[in-house]
DNA sequence: CCCTGATTCGC
DNA sequence: GCGAATCAGG
């Protein structure tokens, strides 16, 4: 996969937005997290809201290796990212969402990776069941990637079931 | 162990 | 320029 303009322009756009860049790679396909950091770097667009800020790190010069360390905490503005999930399932009497009967507050911004319309009979037990939309609508439906052998959700809604990623901290 | 971004460096 | 390997940290 070669950085054409229209993927840098994603990129551009989804890092902004505060996704991490394993999320970013998600999203683009055929690149690792590595790739997108790497290039985010080349695009000097690091520094953002917060996650890892800069310890100003020098390592691995060649083999020789001088263990050195710096800490130097920045503080930074606060990153404020909303994205709602289909929490809407909590008006109705719906309740086999573990998300929907939380706090529907802090949910941190997930992008997940297509997301395939299923309906509920087209389920297997290696789909993610996330619901996308209201259950009472005709357009609800399910995520439908692969589930993770731990849990009903695929990579991406199983870190918003549980455990909002390590970013949560600040949430509330 | 999961994850995050940062940096280096061979390609 | 690219990104795997590595590092540092949560």
């Amino acid at each position: 996969m070669n950085w054409t303009d229209e993927r840098v322009e994603l990129l551009r756009k989804l890092w902004s937005e505060g996704l991490s860049a394993s999320q970013i790679a998600a999203q683009l396909g055929g690149v690792s997290r590595n790739a997108v950091i790497g290039k985010v770097h080349r695009l000097k667009l690091s520094g953002r809201g917060r996650s890892t800020a800069a310890p100003a790190r020098q390592k691995k010069a060649a083999q020789g290796s001088t263990v050195q360390k710096s800490v130097s905490r920045a503080a930074t503005a606060a990153r404020h990212v909303t994205t709602s999930i289909g929490a809407t399932a909590l008006q109705t009497q719906f309740d086999a969402e573990p998300v929907a009967r939380h706090y529907i507050r802090p949910v941190e911004n997930v992008v997940l990776p297509i997301s395939r319309h299923l309906q509920l009979v087209e389920l297997t037990e290696r789909t993610c069941k996330w619901p996308n939309g209201d259950p009472l609508s005709e357009d609800f439906h399910f995520c439908g990637n692969e589930a993770a052998e731990t849990g009903p959700y695929c990579k991406y809604h199983a870190r918003v079931a549980f455990q909002p990623a390590s970013e949560r901290r600040r949430s509330r």
